[in-house]
DNA sequence: TCGTTGTACAACCATCGGGTTGTACGTTAG
DNA sequence: CTAACGTACAACCCGATGGTTGTACAACGA
């Protein structure tokens, strides 16, 4: 799969898109919870699911195309290897979001700091 | 949209797939910015974007199903204010992913930190 | 060498998702 | 009162998704 790498640490919209959309299914963020504490190739990941080989092996394509995994080969597996930096990109998004809301919590103590304005109680 | 909610600070797995897929598309992500710094009606969001009314009032019922965001009745509109506490589970969700990750490091450290191991280097 | 294992990929199917249009109805403005 | 506005919802279209099975092939082990 041919992803699309944003040029300068920013990402673009469909870079987003694909990383929560990867994280949107249980099956693929227990995945990304394997591969982060350990290399795991695809056959030993499909085995802990009920479901097919070829199935696991997709949700593993649609975690490589999010950043959110690696895969090296090894003879004649894959390990497949969790990226934390892709999860730090995520953080950065949701921190933004966050900061939006702070700056209208801020907004507001300003306006209720100001003097009593001319309009009525 | 009878929406499960947990019962103890606790995400169910549909929750957490909820709360990822609203954030998996570029128009909702903007509706919850915009709903963030302040509350607007979705008829108001509707004259922001290049579809129908019907389709950004599908958006919102998603974010509102994933607990992104509320819609508070005010006369014969809905205003849509933004959630910064959905924002904060998802953060959440996040950093459990990350401190996998952290785990796997503090243990290679440990392990390189250790004696010489009997194997050759 | 040859069977087994691990992977890749195509084809297919059912369901879901994002979009549309159309209709209905409560609320507000003139 | 009546027209315009804001919303809700159903029906529909079609591409994407999550699953399946089947085939092909490279790498490994005995």
């Amino acid at each position: 799969m041919v992803v699309q790498r944003a040029p300068q640490g920013q990402l673009t919209d469909d870079e987003v898109d694909r990383i929560f959309r990867a994280l949107a299914d249980r099956t693929r963020r227990d995945i990304v919870r394997r591969t982060l504490v350990g290399e795991v190739s695809v056959s030993a990941l499909a085995r802990s699911y009920a479901m097919s080989f070829a199935a696991v092996q997709k949700h593993v394509a649609v975690l490589e195309g999010a950043g959110l995994v690696t895969k090296l080969p090894h003879g004649r597996e894959r390990l497949v290897r969790g990226n934390p930096e892709a999860i730090v990109r995520a953080q950065v998004l949701l921190d933004q979001f966050e900061a939006l809301w702070r700056d209208r919590v801020a907004r507001l103590d300003a306006l209720l700091a100001e003097d009593p304005p001319p309009t009525s109680t």
